[in-house]
Order: structure tokens, then sequence, then C-alpha cells
RNA sequence: GCGGAAGUACCCAAGUGGUGAAGGGGCUCCCCUGCUAAGGGAGUAGGUCGGGAAACCGGUGCGAGGGUUCAAAUCCCUCCUUCCGCGCCA
């Protein structure tokens, strides 16, 4: 969400801007915005200016009936009456106003940064560097699920009769390497500063319209029937709701947080659920992380943010690359983002497994998550996110690149110590 | 979940329909005194929106949202939060 006072000023910059993310469709409304505005503010004008009157009047009214002059009272008193049926109309007027407004600026896309590749769609995404040699072996790699079952580690089938399609049980050694990564995760964060948290794993109404459109909600969030409450679709929700129309002191920042919950997703729409394995499902788990820091160091921490994903998964020896998104791929609340994409010996190609994102003030205009100085003037901050590891999906990588001919599995070094000092998952005996 | 009480600024707190939302503490600045404590004065209602070149002016604002009224901190409705008691429960 941009501030409107500079899309006021540089109406071009935010044409170029839509034009940059192919949204050519969205080009009217900038000057439609722009018009509305400029109604919606005169009409302020004059409403404030009416309500000033009656204030004045309500208060000759108060005056006069102290010292007991009714008649007079009774005569301002119609004259107030009569203003009101014209300031409720014009209050209605700017209320409506106010809202278009809003609606219309919740779809200008943010300025996205000068160093972002002007493309379509993610067919453009554009790979930055590979960290580790994508590793073929001479050995077939089977489905996901297959590796998994051979290990008794999945039961997918039950989970359909229990819950449906897009769940998963998870068991024995893989269950216990799915735990394994996430405490690993939490550690690994920690020891890079960040403060760990666990968030609510349910959110109301309130916070939800606060995170995300109405669109999104509709193909994300589970409600609770008869509870005003949302399973969240990821801690992120829950995070940046914790600081929704504050205002932080700036020597508290830069807030760097870590944080685990399990993540509920509808998936409705666009990709929908796979029909087999773990890769896109209604329930997964996950440890993220947030920062909220002075707008001249958000471009720092983006780099350290996706820089910290990279170095996770090269502890657990698994190859990854860094891809940008393209202008027509970045979500318009964005400043610029990037993909984290383990390799996948199967498929032969990277699969995305985070994804790091600077949301520049856009989130927190949106949010009013402000910061004051000493001095006692205010700013917005940025934001920032990015997934440290997404357990069920990461399996999937996690696997492929440390199966072992026989069907057993390595567990990289980093892992051993929550894993109960095991080096490998052999394949049970029938 | 049930019953009771409450929510006003950085903190405490008065205000139950009417002209600028008292007072105290704390904090900041100034004055007096002069060796360490006290006295006097001023400032301290945020946030946000709008107008203005600026000084400044106006709207809104008493947990949130609605309603009644010429006028709401005050009356009515819904919700949230906190405290106390009871119940239930990892």
């Amino acid at each position: 969400m941009l501030d409107i006072k500079f899309l006021r000023t540089n109406p071009d910059i935010v044409k170029e801007n839509i034009r940059k993310k192919f949204q050519e469709e969205k080009l009217p409304l900038v000057d439609q915005v722009i018009a509305l505005d400029k109604e919606a503010r005169s009409a302020k004008l004059h409403g404030d200016e009416l309500r000033a009157q009656r204030k004045a009047k309500s208060k000759q009214i108060g005056g006069l009936m102290a010292k007991g002059q009714k008649e007079e009272a009774e005569a301002i008193k119609a004259e107030v009456n009569a203003m009101g049926e014209e300031l409720a109309a014009l209050e209605a007027k700017e209320t409506e106003m106010q809202q278009e407004i809003r609606k219309i600026m919740l779809v200008i896309p943010n300025i996205i940064d000068p160093s972002v590749p002007i493309g379509k769609d993610d067919s453009e995404n554009v790979e930055i560097e590979k960290f580790g040699e994508p590793f073929t072996p001479d050995f077939e790699i089977p489905y996901h699920v297959d590796i998994m079952e051979k290990l008794n580690g999945i039961d997918l089938d039950t989970a359909r009769k229990t819950s449906g399609n897009g769940f998963y049980y998870l068991c024995g050694d893989i269950a216990r390497l799915h735990s394994a990564i996430l405490s690993y995760a939490r550690d690994f964060m920690i020891n890079r500063g960040f403060t760990y948290y666990i968030p609510p794993f349910m959110i109301r109404s309130q916070v939800v319209d606060g995170v995300m459109s109405f669109a999104e909600m509709e193909n994300m969030m589970y409600k609770i029937e008869g509870e005003d409450l949302y399973l969240i679709g990821t801690s992120e929700h829950s995070m940046i709701g914790k600081f929704i129309d504050t205002i932080l002191d700036e020597e508290e920042l830069p807030k760097t947080l870590t944080s685990y919950s399990p993540c509920f997703r509808k998936e409705v729409g666009a990709h929908g659920i796979e029909e087999r394995g773990v890769y896109r499902i209604h329930q997964f788990e996950k440890q993220e992380m947030i920062v909220v820091c002075k707008p001249e160091e958000s471009m720092k921490w983006f780099d350290v943010l996706w820089k910290n994903s990279v170095d996770f998964f090269r502890t657990l020896d698994i190859p990854v690359r860094t891809l940008e998104c393209c202008s027509g791929d970045l979500a318009d609340l964005k400043v610029k983002s990037l993909d984290v994409e383990a390799w996948s010996p199967r498929q032969q190609k990277y699969f995305e497994v985070g994804s790091c994102s600077n949301l520049g003030d856009a989130q927190a205009r949106r949010l009013m998550i402000r910061v004051k100085k000493a001095d006692g003037s205010k700013y917005l901050a940025h934001t920032l996110n990015n997934t440290v590891v997404a357990p069920p999906r990461m399996l999937i990588a996690f696997l492929e690149n440390n199966l072992n001919a026989d069907g057993s599995v390595r567990i990289p070094e980093a892992l051993r110590p929550y894993m109960g000092g095991m080096d490998v998952i052999s394949v049970p005996q029938k």
C-alpha cells in the first residue's frame, strides 16, 4: 500500500511502476484515485466546517439553557437541526469515498526496488546464484512418498480416511526427522541472534483483515465454527499481527524474530492440492523469520535473511539456488522478493522451499506499525519475512539428496544431535 | 463457561448529558536557595485526517464499534480486555 501523498505528487512514477509489473489494466486507477482523493478532501473540509459550526452552536445552547433562556435555545436548536441532514449526507459520502480510496490503494502495487528484473510472469524469474553442486546419483531416485513408505515413515491412505486429501501421518524415524529439522532450525536461528517465538495458532477476523486481502482469506483461511477465530496460514499472520497499531521506540529496532507454528491452508484456486505426497498440503509446520527495522536497513536485512536459509540448507548437504522474482511475479505489497529453491535429483530441477520478502513500508502503512525517534517524531517501519524451513516440503529435498542406493537415508552431521546420534535411517527388515 | 467489578494521558485518579476533560505523582525546562534537601513557575491528550508558504487553525479522539440527542467520558446495545469468586481442564 502506497502513501496517497506520494501517489498524488508522483503519479508518473506510480504508473511507470504499474507498467513494469505488466498490470496495464490498473493504470486508470491512478488518475481515478487522485480525482477521488481531491473530492474526498474537499468534502472533508466542508464537513469539518459544518461540524465546527454545529459544535459552536451546541455550546451556545448549553449556555442559554443554563441561564434559563429557553426560547433562544430552542431557536438555535432548530438551526442545528436544519444542518443535520446536510451533515449526515456529507458524512456518509466522506466515509464512502474514504473506503473507495483505500480499496483502490490496496490494489495499486508497491514501488519495486530498482534491482528487480523486469518480466511478465514466473517464467522470467532470474537465477541469481547456486550454492552446492546439483548432484545426481547413479541409481534412480524414487518419488518421495515411495522413499518414505519404504522407511515406514508415512501413511497417506489412513490420513485420507480421517481427514481427507492433503493430510498425512508421519511416523517413526521420518516423523522424528521432521521434528529434528524444526528443532535444529530453531537453534540455528537463535544462534544467529533471533528471538524465538511460539505465537497463537488462531487469530481474530480483525487481524485477518489486517494482514491479508479478502481474496487471500477466502482461498487460504480455515474458520472456526461459532467463534471469531481463524487458523493461521503462516506464523507471519500472528507475528505481524502482534505489531498492528503499535509505536515502537527506535532503540528497540531491529526486531529480529523467529517463530514456529503449524500452518493451515485451504489451497483453493490456482494450484490446489497435490494428489500425492507432501508438496502442497492443508497442514504443515514451519519455522519463519520476521524482521521489523529502520527503512535504511531493510535491504541489508533482506540479504541477511535469504542467506540464513541458504546456509541452513547447506548444512544439511542440500544444493540450493536463489531465484529472484521478476516484476510481474512479485506480489503487489512487495518491494523485492527472492525464492530459495532446493535441488531435486529425481526431477533434475530446483523447486521452491522458501520465500524471502522485503515489504518496504507498505505492510507497515497498512497496519500502522510505526517507530518513534528520540526527538518524538515518527515514521513507518520496514518489514521483512522469510522461511527458515517448512519440513514436510523440505523433506522431499532432504530425502532425495541424502538417499543411499539401498534405500537408507544419511543423516548429515548437523542434524545428528537432534536424532539421538543416528547417522543413518535404515530400511526396516520385513 | 457462570456471577461480580472495572477500563479516562507515562502512572494514579475526579468527572453520571451542556462553555476549554479536574487534581496529584513522575518527567522536561526555568527561577530562588546553596551542599542537598526543599520551595516557586512553566510545559507535559497521544494518535490521526484536513487546510495553510509558515506561524498556526479546524475535525476526530475518554477500551472498540454502533445507537439515542441540538449536544455523549456520562444514557442504550454489541464486542474486547483486566481483576475477584465459582466451575472445568491439559
